[in-house]
DNA sequence: AGGAAGATCTACT
DNA sequence: GTAGATCTTCCTA
């Protein structure tokens, strides 16, 4: 199991949220490996970008934000744990929040943490997500390109092709007047199609 | 101390 | 399908 390099998330957000779909996120547990395929995604960036973490500057809980791209920065909203990959060219800010997956291994670990069968719920969302594959604080900072890590981003099978879509960002109170927001077309799993 | 935040679940009109 | 309560941290006063 080969992790994207650091390189792939050394470029603009958009192109790193863009590019994650299809992508095959892989959580390491102490007994088993839990994984599913990245189908949605959204770009932030920093002081430019009124709705991103890293707006304000600087803080203690947006830390990651700022320091290398490929890491992991996880916070809480209204009771969820999101996820977002640390994305953006050096000397910028940036990160891309994952939106959804669509589960492939360790289902029944998942349907366990989500306290539902039903599969369709499992991680259709941010906040679920996070739920089904066991990701709190702790896995804050994480670097996703290291293949030891608890969580890793790999590249995909093979073969697999699909279209993409785009749309404004969800849940944003001020966005910016872009698409940001990226999604593999019909897949069930999109949070809203 | 108080309120806002990238959401989710439930229960209804 | 929409509306409301509630989820848990971190920020600002």
């Amino acid at each position: 199991m080969k992790a994207l390099p650091r390189s792939f998330y050394e470029r603009d957000p958009a192109t790193v949220a863009r590019e994650l779909l299809g992508k095959m996120l892989v959580r390491r547990l102490a007994s088993q490996i839990l994984s599913g395929k990245i189908v949605e995604t959204e770009a932030y960036y920093g002081e430019n970008d009124p709705a991103s973490k890293a707006y304000k500057g600087r803080k203690n809980f947006n830390e990651p934000m700022f320091c290398e791209a490929g890491r992991t920065f996880i916070y809480m909203v209204h009771g969820n744990w999101l996820l977002n990959i640390v994305a953006h060219p050096k000397g910028e800010v940036g990160a891309v929040l994952i939106r959804s997956l669509e589960p492939l291994q360790g289902v029944e670990v998942m349907k366990k943490n989500r306290k539902t069968e039903n599969i369709k719920a499992l991680t259709s969302g941010p906040g679920k997500l996070t739920k089904a594959l066991a990701i709190t604080k702790e896995l804050n900072s994480v670097d996703v390109t290291d293949s030891n890590s608890d969580l890793i981003i790999v590249e995909n099978i093979e073969g697999e092709s699909f279209d993409v879509c785009t749309s404004r960002r969800i849940g944003v109170k001020a966005d910016l007047p872009r698409d940001l927001r990226f999604y593999i077309k019909g897949n069930i799993f999109v949070s809203k199609p």
